[in-house]
DNA sequence: GGCGTAATTGAACGCTGTTCAAGTGGAGCA
DNA sequence: TGCTCCACTTGAACAGCGTTCAATTACGCC
């Protein structure tokens, strides 16, 4: 029963995604794998491998997803004159992100890539675009500082914030502290600001 | 063909979490399997499933012994009586740590703990009592900020430090920054150090 | 020496990612 | 309309995984 009249190549594709995107965040990564998305979309397994490399290139387009919709909640934060309230903004934008999609949020860190299949391009411009984001904040609060120390604290927010937020996710949070997660996040944020207008 | 001549109960406990340990140090934990273990020590995977619960309780045994060996690095550290210079020796005990022993950090954060299973109390007092040792530096740093206040520094600081470091290990540091570990986790402590002195 | 029991084995179960020969349905051409 | 061709789909297969368990073995003890 080959090339049935159900799906074109690009239906197909689409389909498998979004199914797949469905199956993360719901069940998050450990419960996702080949035969469970292919009973999804009602194909078999063998199908997924002719219209992709193979999991790791279906997972690399569903986090793909979620790192631009994690651009657009940023595009959505609440605007505001002062860099600091403003990364606080961020904050709140990101945290009301991955409320909704811990699984997915998880998915882009814990799978793991083979060292030799090279991270793609739009990937690690995507990570860059936010930290720009954050680093700006930092240009606006001492912009007699060089751009250079400013993206590294922008760096600096993002790790520490991914930081907590993974061992929350993770459920490991409680192993290292006793606040919630939306408390540290912004006692990170409002510790690097602190740092950062006395530097030097 | 039962071999207890070979080794008492207690010889083929330790047995196995030794040979976990070279495993996973050498290959990681995705290489680690039971049939691996039982090959390593000359016994059959069903063996292992007499001497211990499941993997994960003999890798949680692993992470006992790194855990106490990180503690045992920190004791180890360069001494100052400035508490500044002495949170940076932390770092410095810290990163020589890891760096001969990657796999086996990771393996403390990577492996899926099962949710109803809860956490070993003394897995919970390791980490505090690394977290505590932390905090009296910032405690030292100002002694007029109240306990809480330095616990807190504490537990940013291992979480952060937790993270560039697991990001690192795991490849993805390149990702957010292009500076090496050593660099951004001395950054990380002079950040939570100036804001602390300059907090309320 | 024989018995009881603890230790060990090896097969089995259901799962995983991935490959591939075989077969089928639909499009295009005569 | 009939035919051919090939992209697509399937299902079986492979080698691995964690885990369980009936059967077997070997030891300590009486």
């Amino acid at each position: 029963m080959a090339r049935r009249a159900d799906h074109s190549k690009e239906e197909l594709a689409k389909l498998v995604i979004e199914s797949a995107e469905t199956l993360i965040a719901e069940g998050g990564i450990d419960d996702f794998s080949a035969r469970a998305l292919s009973r999804a979309i009602g194909y078999t397994a063998g199908t997924l491998y002719h219209h992709f490399r193979d999991l790791d290139d279906i997972v690399t387009q569903v986090n793909a997803r979620t790192l631009s919709g994690l651009a657009a909640a940023f595009m959505g934060a609440e605007r505001s004159d002062d860099p600091r309230k403003m990364l606080h903004n961020y904050a709140d934008a990101f945290l009301g992100f991955i409320r909704t999609r811990r699984n997915l949020w998880n998915a882009l860190f814990e799978f793991k890539r083979q060292p030799d299949v090279p991270v793609p391009g739009w990937y690690v411009d995507a990570i860059a675009g936010l930290i720009r984001i954050i680093a700006k904040c930092f240009r606006d609060i001492r912009p007699d500082l060089d751009e250079r120390t400013a993206a590294q604290s922008g760096q600096l927010v993002f790790a520490s914030i991914h930081s907590v937020t993974s061992l929350e996710t993770s459920g490991r949070l409680a192993l290292i502290m006793d606040r919630d997660i939306a408390a540290v996040v912004h006692d990170l944020i409002d510790t690097h600001i602190l740092a950062f207008e006395h530097r030097r």
